[in-house]
DNA sequence: TGCTACTTTGTAAGCGCTTACATTGAAAAT
DNA sequence: ATTTTCAATGTAAGCGCTTACAAAGTAGCA
């Protein structure tokens, strides 16, 4: 009793119960396979030691961690909560615990938390879109860890992916913001470089231009980093640049939420003076006013469902399969008909 | 050759290199412990077999992690994200990783969380307020780990704290409300059961009103999530309740984005009909609009400072001081003089 | 009663690392 | 030339668990 106390471990609480080391074990993991009044005396002897299993010795042993990574570009703004918290919710329905760490949209970053995550022992990994070094596959193969990339949707990739099309979903919102007469139209976009997501957006604007008749290559593009600074300053460089810009398409509700701050702050009154849009759907698009037309992205049945096949690839080895979620217009009070200037 | 080749060991790289396991180890964790020429052979040993250090046997073996924990409310808006990037920032220059996971403002959920950092080995655990079970504490003592409290600032408490003085910081903006005539105050705050900074904020308040000479006692409070539609519901719950009610002070920025929402949609002017503020000073604070007054927190400083005093308790194994943080309001314009009505 | 077929529990071999301690050999000191 | 000192490396004992396999006990059945 007068030894220095340190964490209980497995053998101690063996001793305490008078049963053997795998009993204990057993009586943990799986319950059923010891008698009822053998485990009653495990657990007590569990609880009055107060014993918490040491995690890193039960996956050296088990190598299995019923952990699953995921690694997201950032948590500064909202744009992969949601999503998150219904894939969170949904692996702690299976047991299983999320480790997420952010990258801030830096591949040599990301690439780092991978290898983390895996050394760490991760059963399994969510990734943001597919734009990455192929030897990061390579080595998650060798690894034999399995991925699975969200808010994508690109059949045939290196990894299943269960999202939607990036490129079609901006192309349906742009040809209403054609539709409404638009003709002098910017956008304002994340940076495309190693990132699927930002590049086919800005490809589906295109696609829109093409397909209303306008020149797709006078789009003027200001790529800038995910924040509402580099929204409002975009917004303002492209205003300055072309004054009579009528719409401007946003890489997402955060870039749209600066532009629409920064176009109040010089003056202009929005949709009246000028169209702004944005992307995703998140909190924010309605708590801004006025409150964002934007693309509509089912982000929660997208975090449930990654979660649902990715566990379903790491305990029946499975290739896993890519899932297309639809996205839908929401029509709010940032986008209206051009006006003649 | 033909064998299943699976994840390479330190074992594979110690052969291949021709050394022992220990020169290997000593490669990677102490360089300067081993010979040029040696080092040179084993890492590119490493590099060759693609080899990645197990997490779980070095945690186990070193009795280490370098892996802090930190377990915040929540996720789904931003009200951590920037003072948790800082920490996370400090963490990563000093070789620590950063391991986060939300308890949804749920107690249970919190201690459980607090469980499995722990037995991943965490070597530190950085929380938010003091409020919650001492057993917590005790089971955190025993097990010997670290502690460190952020976002309040109580002296003397279970454990220490960095942070500021919630309820003064609150009164400071209760009182200029006051002094701008308001009498007919109202508060919409996040629930205070097991929230400290909640209840040191309403208590702030009356305080505030006392001071003002008026009646404490009076003061509605709405308790209520922290969420954008609870601000909005209790905001139209607190006017259908007193329409006469000239300010609403909120909990956080986001009740207030919620109660601003409301207001703009029951046709009722900010700050002209009826004014409204925040706590935190978050993104948000700027981008609705008016813009918040609200009561700036040092985010970035605080996650800074938490981290070097967390590291610094579990490196030198000492208790750790608390330290309070300087808040000011920041006035916008959300906050405006009371009318006659 | 003797045998088989289970069920329950125990034994002990790792899992992949770190590190105290032992060994070796060469430079420095005498 | 001999001893001391120290830097570089190796040896091997765990760290706290899981699990294949063995052993022991219990029940069913002819």
């Amino acid at each position: 009793m007068s030894k220095l106390r340190s964490a209980p471990t497995l053998d101690d609480v063996a001793r305490k119960a008078g049963v053997s080391t795998a009993t204990v074990s057993r009586c943990l993991n799986a319950p059923d396979r010891v008698v009822e009044a053998t485990r009653k005396r495990v657990m007590s002897a569990v609880d009055t030691l107060g014993y918490t299993p040491n995690f890193a010795a039960r996956v050296m042993a088990a190598k299995r961690s019923f952990t699953i990574g995921a690694i997201i570009p950032t948590m500064e703004n909202a744009i992969f909560a949601r999503g998150l918290q219904a894939f969170q919710e949904e692996l702690h329905q299976r047991g299983y615990t999320l480790l997420v760490s952010s990258s801030a949209y830096r591949p040599e970053v990301e690439e780092e938390q991978i290898r983390t995550l895996v050394a760490r022992g991760a059963d399994g990994l969510l990734l943001i879109g597919h734009d990455r070094d192929p030897k990061i596959y390579d080595y998650l193969e060798r690894q034999k860890v399995p991925a699975m990339v969200a808010w994508s949707y690109i059949p045939n990739a290196r990894a299943p992916s269960i999202g939607f099309d990036n490129r079609q979903a901006m192309q349906a919102l742009a040809d209403r913001v054609i539709g409404l007469g638009h003709t002098r139209i910017a956008m304002i976009s994340g940076f495309s470089q190693g990132n699927d997501r930002a590049r086919l957006r800005i490809e589906g604007v295109r696609d829109a231009l093409r397909r209303g008749g306008l020149q797709p290559d006078a789009l003027t593009v200001v790529e800038t980093s995910y924040e509402v600074e580099s929204g409002a300053d975009a917004f303002a460089q492209l205003m300055s640049q072309n004054p009579r810009t009528t719409a401007i398409l946003c890489g997402n509700d955060v870039l749209a939420a600066g532009a629409l701050r920064q176009a109040q702050n010089m003056g202009m009154r929005v949709p009246e003076n000028v169209s702004i849009t944005g992307f995703d759907d998140i909190e924010l698009a309605q708590i801004v006013s006025p409150a964002l037309t934007t693309v509509h992205v089912p982000h929660r049945e997208m975090g449930g469902k990654a979660a649902l096949e990715l566990v379903e690839m790491v305990e029946k080895s499975i290739p896993g399969s890519t899932i297309r979620l639809q996205t839908d217009i929401v029509e709010r009070h940032s986008l209206g008909p051009a006006n003649k200037s």
